[in-house]
DNA sequence: GCCGACCCTGACAACGTTGTCCAGCGCCGT
DNA sequence: ACGGCGCTGGACAACGTTGTCAGGGTCGGC
């Protein structure tokens, strides 16, 4: 700017008005420095700017697993209000690992972001009460945060659930497996949780055996799918080696409880001649294409990152109302899987 | 960093010292200044050290559609190597938009990015000519740029498209309808060369007709399916209007230029008793549960961001070599959709 | 016991920008 | 014609950090 300031033969000020499109500067003048600074390249050092300003106009978003489609979708909803929002957003993805996230979520602190919007991988949102305090906004999604008072959006995971396990119910299935991620992620206990009282309302027991939570990759889901429809033993190594080997009844029916172990369990049922009855939360793009058609527990993903966003934006723009917790409604998209006779 | 140095008693440097773990500094006074740190939850500003030091440790990416799961997969490619480099990631998408990609470029590197990748959506890329002068380090990914020399990192689009039609040649169809987005994207271009070159090596005449392109909403797309597979006119209202109106023969099969396209012209083949052959490029997670199942030529996206990324860090490690253009090989992946008799 | 050397610490300037303040000039009103 | 007001342009400090350099303290060796 200085090199600018020297080549048009004004003053720095002068320049950083230009720039700023502040007025005050006489046409021609302004004309002439334009001149200038595109044929020298110049482009003013937003750091510096910052570090003057005290803004950045940028937010970040630490996602789970930058390559899900799920986070894909989140990831667009928040980008479009930043955008709106005339905001940079800057993204990183935590591999759903709390040391990761906690990280990456700093390093954007130190970039000075405005405000965060954080997908947690982590069970412990401390570390981000010194930030908070000198005035970041942290919105959660997907998953509350803990250790800390700030917004949250999520969806209706155990509404979602128990509609999904219901219409299993609904469909003559007495016994429904239950596959889902590690159970400490909020949204798989949640919808383990709407699953069970879905169970209980329609009087019907469940048998801990038909419950498999764990990693999600495909072997291991796979592994999951087909001792729940033989009703082999839990392999879980349990306390009670007895009970663990006493084999469960099979189930009729299974509810995946979100996409990756939907995916990784139609792949598990390729084989088979007729696909069991499956309801799994979220909607896959080709779910209709498939035949059976598959019956989904459907979010809205990109509502929850545009919600999520505006939550943000209300609270940079000096919301201080107590932290709110917006809930999404979830919607059931019938396709045809349920009416599959039980077996 | 100031309040840090006069509650622990201690000089602006020394904090400044055991903040970067610079050797010369007792661990007694190191200790001290730590706990001051954690008790008053400092945290280093970037912006200011960037500033003073002139390296940010952080890239740009500049995506086409960060909700496609095509994009997800570069970026999370970048990401690993990014991460790898102890590198943050700031991503952006231009929404196809050449002018929206410009300012997302220019954003980044006002934010003063050491290197970026870009997806590239607009055809004209001189803007970056004052950033790579200044230092910029550049990658165009999965679409070689222009007016800049830069290395480009691509997958083989006209050999896959090459193999994807022979493929559908190979079982009978000498009838091929081609699919593709805008005409002046570069791989939409380059697979329609593959395309014809595949078709001219087998002696087959290509109808005009035949080939569609344009955007790639489900509506479009759909009606072009169905114009290809019935021989309607061309409906573009070219210049003669004669030909457009005069019915094409219909085609037997289809070749689909990318993922959205695929999956657009899945939905709308839907409801047909049997789908016609049809090869995408591109794969797609549930292409082989379908029934029958898809065979597609598939690139491997992640490896794509990774080779960028590579290439980039190298860049930034001063390696002054020529521009590179790296082409990635395609696979073709017979899910048996070919082994559908042709009409 | 004294001197030298080494290690540790702190003062200071500079990175590029913007906000504040002031000076100069031209125009308009009387 | 003169004075005042308003508008343009420039000098300067400050944002938070790090690199340079110099000074002080301590320990060891002679």
């Amino acid at each position: 700017m200085k090199d600018v300031a020297a080549a048009a033969g004004v003053g720095l000020k002068t320049v950083s008005r230009v720039v700023n499109k502040e007025s005050g500067v006489s046409p021609a003048m302004a004309a002439r420095v334009r001149a200038v600074i595109d044929e020298l390249g110049f482009r003013r050092n937003d750091s510096a700017r910052l570090l003057r300003t005290g803004s950045t106009a940028s937010v970040g978003l630490v996602l789970e697993d930058i390559g899900d489609p799920f986070s894909s979708a989140l990831s667009r909803g928040v980008e479009a209000v930043a955008r709106e929002h005339g905001c940079l957003l800057l993204t990183g993805s935590s591999a759903e690992d709390a040391d990761r996230e906690r990280e990456l979520a700093l390093a954007l602190c130190a970039r000075r972001v405005d405000g965060l919007v954080v997908v947690p991988a982590g069970g412990d949102h401390e570390y981000l009460l010194p930030e908070a305090a000198s005035g970041l906004a942290v919105v959660f999604l997907d998953r509350p945060g803990a250790g800390i008072e700030a917004d949250a959006v999520l969806s209706d995971n155990a509404g979602g659930a128990r509609a999904g396990t219901a219409h299993l119910i609904a469909h003559g299935h007495p016994r429904i497996g239950f596959i889902g991620d590690l159970p400490h992620i909020h949204t798989c206990a949640e919808r383990l949780r709407g699953y069970r009282e879905a169970m209980r309302a329609a009087g019907l027991p469940v048998d801990e055996r038909w419950i498999a939570t764990g990693p999600t990759d495909p072997a291991t889901v796979g592994r999951a799918v087909r001792r729940l429809l033989t009703g082999g033993p839990d392999g879980n190594g349990g306390p009670d080696p007895t009970a663990a080997e006493r084999a469960a009844e099979p189930v009729t029916a299974l509810f995946t409880a979100n996409n990756r172990v939907t995916l990784a369990a139609l792949q598990a049922l390729a084989g088979l001649p007729a696909r069991p009855a499956l309801v799994g939360f979220d909607d896959l793009e080709l779910a209709a294409l498939l035949s059976p058609g598959l019956t989904v527990v459907a979010q809205d993903p990109e509502a929850l990152g545009r919600t999520a966003a505006r939550l943000l934006f209300d609270r940079l723009g000096h919301d201080t109302s107590p932290p709110r917790r917006v809930e999404l409604p979830t919607r059931l998209i019938v396709r045809g899987s349920g009416e599959v006779p039980p077996a």
